[in-house]
DNA sequence: CGAATTTCAGGCCCACTGATATCC
DNA sequence: CGGATATCAGTGAGCCTGAAATTC
């Protein structure tokens, strides 16, 4: 038995993270996104919408019109989840789905004038939202944090 | 119509992430964690083990037997799962699983001679895998990443 | 009695796979 | 023909709830 062991017993309810988890950047990394998904979700669900919808209507407005699949690659969102997310965008009226006369295999999506007046809100939203989230940290912390996870990501997505 | 719809249209598959998204730090957050959670349990897959094994085996040797409750405590893992988790482990003879005598709702978990054996290997091949999904960043920026990670997850978990 | 523990049965959300019909 | 597209059905992991049985 290490000294580690000896030192506690095996009653009490112990509360702290050992510190072996704790040192594993991947496992803090986890946690905060849980933390953070969460936040966000909720956020969202109180105007009615999710994340989803907001990555497409703002890829519709950078990008322009476009079918389901260049929208799936703008976003990152399955080909076969955004059925669903169009679905939800178009009984709501933020965008139009049409069939495409030069290529009948393929629906062009067109942000509507309701989901372009929607987006500034959802802007807003997300802005509160990461200010609750990014709450301890100056705001040169965040620009570090955020070159950080960018890094990563862009190394881990190039292979 | 912006100039930013203007100057694309409706064709081509678009694969670039739009400025609008990568600006979001709660989605660089849920990318780069689906990356390195794929990246973490692919790895520990590869030698029959997942990341709750670790975790249940370092809380272990760093703090001692305890009950299923107070292991789940310490983990983050839910007690409802905790069950299935320790039936893995009795099942690769790492831990032991025995009724407490002092307390006849409780189990004993203890780390067994061959969990023992077994904590250095997954520690270093964790080192290795951490060292992949951190491959571009000095050894500052880890610590910067960690210490960043660290702040806002102690502010979330606080309240 | 109220509270804690182990366990099971399930729900929900999300990333992802597979197959099909259609069309280029 | 090979390859792309939209759609649907379904899987599996992760996080979580609820409730039962037992014991403190």
């Amino acid at each position: 038995m290490t000294r580690a062991e000896a030192a506690h017993t095996a009653d009490d309810g112990e509360r702290r993270m050992p510190d072996r988890l704790r040192r594993l950047t991947s496992r803090q990394l986890s946690q905060l996104t849980a933390r953070s998904d969460r936040l966000i979700n909720e956020g969202l669900a109180r105007v009615d919408a999710h994340k989803w919808h907001y990555a497409v209507l703002a890829s519709l407005q950078e990008y322009g019109p476009g079918s389901q699949a260049t929208l799936s690659r703008r976003t990152g969102i399955y080909r076969s989840d955004m059925v669903g997310v169009l679905n939800e965008l178009v009984e709501r009226g933020l965008v139009e789905r049409v069939p495409d006369p030069d290529d009948r295999r393929r629906n062009v999506i067109t942000l509507s004038a309701r989901g372009r007046r929607r987006l500034p809100r959802l802007d807003k939203l997300l802005d509160e939202l990461h200010d609750e989230l990014l709450a301890p940290l100056s705001p040169a912390d965040r620009d570090r944090l955020m070159d950080l996870l960018t890094r990563l990501l862009d190394h881990h997505t190039r292979s």
